[in-house]
DNA sequence: CGTATTTGACCCGCGC
DNA sequence: GCGCGGGTCAAATACG
């Protein structure tokens, strides 16, 4: 199965005054200190560890296509599904399975635009990817990004 | 039986 | 201070 997806825009700032201005939170601005270590335990404070937590690169783009999930030659791990406002269909989490590859990365289809998919990437791969596709490429050539995917 | 997905609970930052 | 919106964990379930 061939899913073509087709990238429409990454998400620059120079916008129209479109509604798609929300994808651009690719700026390393202290945003807020996210708290990745262990929250479920509150009956340790532990009030160490608490350094400069600085955001990863993130980066979305959105392709039109058949499949939520594009094959970009990596596997992911699905670990949370919420839906956002403003749009009908919910948003999907996904974690990279390699071990001490924190790279996440969130699919979101628009309502309205059923057949576009906004992918958010976060962070970059410490393993090369073992399956290389080359319709993933193709896209982040068009986007103008050659990260170490 | 091991691994991935599902799904509700939980947590946190922010706006009001 | 509280409620909302968004992000993550983890137990249960599905699937090979």
């Amino acid at each position: 199965m061939e899913e073509r997806c087709q990238v429409l825009f990454p998400c620059s700032s120079s916008d129209h005054g479109v509604d798609k201005r929300t994808w651009c939170a690719a700026q390393p601005t202290t945003t807020s200190s996210l708290s990745d270590q262990k929250m479920k335990n509150k009956e340790e404070g532990k009030p160490k560890s608490r350094k400069k937590k600085e955001r990863e690169a993130k980066f979305a783009f959105q392709t039109r296509s058949q499949v939520d999930i594009l094959d970009d030659g990596y596997r992911w791990r699905k670990y949370g599904q919420k839906a956002v406002k403003n749009n009908l269909f919910p948003r999907s989490y996904y974690k990279c399975t390699q071990e001490g590859c924190r790279v996440k990365k969130q699919v979101q289809r628009l309502s309205g635009d059923e057949g576009v998919v906004v992918t958010t990437y976060q962070g970059a791969h410490t393993h090369p990817v073992d399956k290389p596709s080359d319709n993933f490429h193709h896209i982040l050539t068009q986007m103008h990004i050659f990260p170490p995917f």
